[in-house]
DNA sequence: AAACAGGCCTAAA
DNA sequence: TTTAGGCCTGTT
């Protein structure tokens, strides 16, 4: 199928660089003149941003990225709840324009795993030696990509195995999950329908994942919105700009896009 | 050079 | 229920 590019007809709501730089995922690089490239569902995409208008260009039907942006949600309306007069106000104002991607399920769990006491840079490079190693080549405007591999790919494999992908202790993580998710032991699709703290518990049976890389993942790959990850960033905004006695649930069942302004823009004030 | 990265596990109070 | 130390690897 060739590619074909369209307008998003809801761009002002979306601001690729916010929603692609803010930490939730790991896939989508810019090129020099400011054009991302990424894979989803194993399919490769380019997106670029001209004026009031942003393109796109991919092979896949347009409902996958319209769903994959999440383009339907008014996250105008949703944010206003945010709007406190204070702190949380701020970091909403200058994250507008974040949306909360729906990431495969799978690429989630096995991002976060990976994303445990490291840095963006050195998870986006184990992410993509993950793919060179493991998924299928794909070739889009004459460039190669690598899809996600699926969990059925990893089968089989010991830790040592992974040993070129340099992700130290987590490769046990990343096998165990896989071998949960591709026996069906751990179905993730059932998870995006069950309860969210049912969905956490579930994941955190799993070796290897606590409780902040399951709100990652039932944030980010199995969109309950609730969640709210707290790590260092979080919890340093959170002492100093909250009450000693905040509940993240006091935020709704959007907490976890307040989340992802906070960090966000916490992240924007110290780099 | 030692400390620290978007944590988690285990052992020990 | 909370706390300390270790864990792979890479960077500062």
């Amino acid at each position: 199928m060739q590619p074909k590019t369209w307008k998003l007809s809801k761009a002002g709501a979306l601001d690729l660089v916010k929603t692609f730089e803010c930490g939730q995922c790991f896939r989508w690089n810019a090129d020099d003149k400011g054009v991302y490239y990424g894979v989803a569902y194993g399919h490769c995409a380019k997106l670029w941003q001209d004026g009031e208008d942003i393109f796109i260009c991919s092979d896949a039907p347009a409902e996958l990225w319209y769903e994959y942006f999440d383009l339907e949600r008014n996250y105008d309306s949703i944010s206003r709840d945010f709007y406190d007069g204070g702190y949380l106000q701020q970091c909403t104002q200058y994250g507008m324009g974040i949306r909360i991607l729906r990431q495969e399920p799978w690429e989630a769990l096995c991002s976060f795993i990976i994303s445990q006491c490291n840095n963006i840079k050195r998870i986006k490079g184990i992410v993509e030696r993950l793919c060179e190693s493991y998924g299928e080549r794909l070739e889009f405007d004459g460039r190669v990509f690598y899809s996600f591999p699926a969990p059925e790919k990893l089968l089989g494999l010991r830790a040592e195995d992974l040993s070129v992908l340099r992700c130290g202790y987590r490769a046990e993580y990343i096998l165990v999950a896989a071998e949960a998710v591709a026996t069906g032991e751990l179905e993730l699709d059932s998870l995006i329908r069950a309860d969210w703290v049912e969905a956490k518990k579930k994941l955190m049976q799993l070796r290897g994942i606590g409780e902040k890389v399951a709100n990652c993942v039932v944030l980010f790959g199995l969109y309950h919105m609730e969640a709210f990850p707290i790590d260092v960033w979080i919890k340093r905004a959170l002492k100093q700009h909250f009450s000693a006695d905040f509940r993240p649930e006091s935020l709704g069942k959007y907490a976890g896009l307040a989340q992802q302004y906070i960090f966000y823009y916490a992240r924007s004030q110290e780099v």
